[in-house]
RNA sequence: GCCCAGAUAGCUCAGUUGGUAGAGCAAGGGACUGAAAAUCCCUGUGUCGCUGGUUCGAUUCCGGCUCUGGGCA
């Protein structure tokens, strides 16, 4: 089991430069684990290290697939897992940089997933059901055939119920699948760095002044590029924030500064979503920033705030 | 200077015919097995401007004061 080391953390804490410094330092290479710097051509709003930030130092698994795809974890874990073990094999140490919990926690246990077929429309067969039945009906009806992954699910949450009666109707269910799999041992042995701010305000700062960073180096024409392309709303690749938002003030529905502002709203929720991920590391080494005193604040976390351990 | 209106949660405001208060937004917490930057669940955080009075009891009624709008001079 090879041994690797995992740098995550919300959004804007430095997770990017960090891994920069341990890769130079453990003679390693960066994998990413970000479910949106996966895509081509989406480099400002999912603010993808440049050839500068990467330091020389190899990076994985950023622009990788298409935005027209729809990208996901399993198809996530398959090819993360080979550039990893690609690295070992070279000797060299996997450093993976990203704030995606799901896969990082996947990838680092060798995750597999339950049935799904690609070509039919059972998925969407089921939406249709769900949207007319209700959720109640839905979940009663997964509770017959997997109860326990319906004693675990709330009736609004449509995707879950979807994937679960989905599962099932193609053979195995969730839980059946889940208590197989869970006993493997993890596929790589990680050692895991969580960073994160002191002051929960300091991080909304940054946050803030990034997106308006993000706006001023263009992100509104590169949103404007990708629907020339011909990406739309059903596509994975425009839900990400900052694009999903940037898509409605190109179709004219909320103003640049609307938009603005919604993109700073997701991103603080995001980052709430992303720390209570990573609450769940108990063995992690936490590294809190923080501010120094009489110093700008700016936008490297390493030249202007202290490491704190937490 | 005078007249009127307002002052309640981080913000915008509702309300209590006198028994210490509630919406939206913001915020906080949590879940997470093929969309995960997605999706879903839970939670009201308060010297009711200050100060006297009436009252068993005042955020509510009365007086004074302060501040903020608007009007008149």
């Amino acid at each position: 089991m090879g041994d690797v080391l995992v740098i995550t953390g919300p959004t804007a804490t430095g997770k990017t430069e960090l891994g920069v410094i341990m890769a130079r330092e453990l003679g390693g290479e960066v994998v990413s684990a970000d479910s949106m710097q996966v895509y081509k051509y989406m480099d400002i709003g999912t603010a993808k290290p440049t050839f500068e930030e990467m330091g020389g130092i190899p990076h994985h698994m950023i622009s990788v697939a298409s935005p027209f795809e729809n990208y996901s974890v399993a198809s996530y874990v398959r090819d993360a897992s080979a550039c990893c073990d690609d690295i070992l094999a070279r000797g060299k140490v996997p450093v993976i940089v990203g704030g995606t919990g799901l896969y990082v926690e996947s990838l680092l246990k060798g995750r597999q997933f339950a049935p799904r077929e690609e070509e039919s429309s059972l998925r969407s067969e089921l939406e249709e059901q769900y949207d007319r039945l209700g959720g109640e009906e839905m979940l009663k009806r997964l509770s017959l055939i997997d109860p326990a992954r319906g004693e675990k699910l709330h009736p609004n949450d449509k995707k879950r119920i979807v994937r679960a009666l989905e599962s099932a109707a193609l053979g195995e269910t969730i839980t059946s699948h889940d208590e197989r799999t869970r006993e493997q041992p993890p596929r790589y042995n990680g050692k895991i760095i969580v960073l994160g701010f002191e002051d929960r305000a300091v991080l909304y700062d940054r946050i803030n002044r990034r997106v308006d960073l993000m706006v001023e180096r263009g992100l509104l024409s590169e949103v404007k590029m990708l629907m020339d392309m011909g990406l739309k709303k059903g596509n994975t690749a425009l839900e990400a924030i900052g694009y999903k938002e940037f898509a409605a003030v190109i179709r004219g529905e909320l103003t640049p500064e609307e938009g603005a502002e919604l993109v700073k709203l997701g991103s603080r929720r995001y980052a709430k979503r992303q720390i209570s991920w990573c609450r769940r590391y108990g063995d992690a080494l936490r590294i809190n920033w923080q501010k120094k005193p009489d110093m700008e604040l700016g936008r490297r976390a390493s030249t202007d705030f202290w490491l704190k351990k937490a």
